[in-house]
DNA sequence: ATGAAAGCGCTAACAT
DNA sequence: ATGTTAGCGCTTTCAT
């Protein structure tokens, strides 16, 4: 009786189990090399809310692959192989995935993934984006700018539940809010720079009268050349997503008239989080985390791309001797 | 030597340093009450966190003032007295504050101010919206979307330092981007709706022509009235500030374009670490640190208002016991 | 003043 | 298996 009472309400004092335990948390960190500087940002997150949270028992280990397919999937086994206490992934092929679900599962590894869901595997968490916030955003700013007209979307994948999800979002809010504009099939760029290029000038060949593209992948630097090449990027309304030096350019040269930030590191900050209290507490996170997109527009492009250092600067090592508070 | 040697390089262990303390320390939140709903998320934020990052050292006073000026000197000097290890406050009249400066910095009580800084006041840090990025935001929504004419901005008073600051951006923005557009001098409405009511009428009768409005402050409600009992809403274009439910309305209804969104439970979060991290840590925060606002516009209204329950679950142990201030 | 010793609440290694 | 004990790195108290 007394001990079920007991037991109920009896909260493990962490520091003390920290003291104690020898004991190191491992992490492995399963991402995908920067292509632009998406994964750069997120891996700085996680690194900086770790060091943040850490009592020094945490180790993270990153597994970095160049690619999607089997160097994902190694990364995986090598990480399961390590023996570590949880995982934080960026899915891209779900089906592979399937196949550790069953490991990490038996092992009771946690997994937390970043950035997009892999329906169907077994996961702690799942830390992205708003995607009907960013299809919704993307849609009354174009809808407010031009009204009425024809406009089209690109995604990777109309499989990506992201990506289809931001779709579905763009076109809902064109068709309540303004019934007079319409929306292409979208076109299907697999992140192939030669393909968003391709698609993007039949699409325009096949349409003289395109008001507007919004781009819910990182390959938007094709697209606005395509549109450049044809010369009818001053008419066209573009909306893009993520932000790098690049098209942080085109954006203050208004070529494109706002990208939808993503938050990279906060996404990495988040996921590092929800693991990390798993591990440690025991504390389940939401199913699902969702972050709201910034909107980025020429006036505020270069405070996001300069590093948002963000919270807490470092520690400097130094006891705790209140050396008044001064400002400099 | 030796001991030089090891003092630099050494770094206390704060599970150790936890476990063993018997001290619990105290910090002090002095905000207004709430009249819309930003001080109540702005103390949500600052319990979240302090929940997450709490080893159960900590505890939270809350001293919530009605109305500014004396019970805010009030909540200041009873903190002072209480012998607090810190204090995060509003800081409404930075006059006043002065008086205390010489209380705090000489006990060494360090202070950080949320949403509002007070210029001259010694502190650890300061949290608040990104002015620029929140004045740039309405001025080019506003640019694209008209084009020409003369719009207005509204602002509690010239004095604050934020205010100026999102005035001054936006005035910035249209110069250099939309020449054709002109921006009237400043109301300042002091936060009184009555006020607010007022000089929005009179503005509008003297330039039937106003063609846009940009309110900074919280009382957009009685701007809002005044161009609807003028017969003016319509071809208004209305940018306004923060989220609460009656704004919403005005939001799904169309009569305001957008709200800029300053994250009150973010700003919460982000000065309870920046505290709690120096009193434990001994670190300095950066010296301001600054959020970029969010847009909402009528398709994202909702998921904003409804509770952002943010990041982590619940922590389920009850501190023991909370001296005689009350909790929020 | 300065230094030695006793815990803080756990985990892990030990003994039974 | 179960119970006992040493000790993690600090702070605090107690003795010198």
């Amino acid at each position: 009786m007394l001990k079920m009472a007991k037991k109920l309400d009896y909260r493990p004092n962490l520091a003390a189990r920290y003291l104690s335990s020898k004991r190191t948390l491992h992490i492995s960190i399963n991402t995908l090399q920067g292509k632009t500087s998406f994964w750069d940002e997120v891996r700085a997150g996680i690194q900086e809310e770790s060091r943040f949270l850490d009592l020094e028992n945490v180790e993270l280990e990153f597994r970095t692959y160049p690619h999607l397919g089997e160097s994902e999937d190694a990364a995986f086994e090598s990480a399961i192989k390590a023996g570590v206490d949880g995982i934080l992934a960026f899915p891209s092929s779900p089906q592979n995935l399937k196949k550790f679900m069953r490991q990490t599962a038996a092992r009771e590894i946690p997994l937390v993934f970043v950035a997009t869901d892999a329906p169907g595997v077994a996961k702690l968490t799942v830390v992205s984006i708003d995607t009907k916030a960013s299809g919704f955003l993307a849609a009354d700013l174009m809808g407010r700018l031009l009204g009425k007209g024809r406009v089209a979307i690109t995604m990777f994948d109309k499989k990506i539940t992201e990506h289809a999800e931001k779709g579905e979002a763009f076109a809902r809010t064109l068709k309540s809010y303004y019934p007079e504009m319409c929306v292409e099939d979208p076109i299907e760029d697999h992140d192939i720079e030669s393909e968003a290029y391709e698609k993007t000038s039949r699409l325009i060949a096949a349409h003289p009268d395109l008001a507007g593209i919004y781009v819910t992948t990182e390959v938007s630097i094709p697209v606005i050349k395509a549109a450049r090449d044809l010369g009818v990027l001053d008419r066209l309304v573009i909306v893009t997503t993520d932000l790098f030096p690049a098209l942080a350019k085109e954006i203050k040269e208004g070529a494109v008239t706002a990208t939808i930030y993503q938050r990279p590191r906060t996404q990495g900050r988040m996921a590092f989080r929800a693991l990390y209290e798993y591990l440690v507490d025991g504390s389940f996170p939401r199913r699902r985390i969702t972050l709201a997109p910034h909107l980025v527009m020429r006036g505020n492009a270069d405070s996001f791309l300069q590093q948002d250092t963000s919270d807490l600067n470092e520690g400097e090592g130094e006891v705790a001797e209140f050396s008044g508070v001064a400002e400099p």
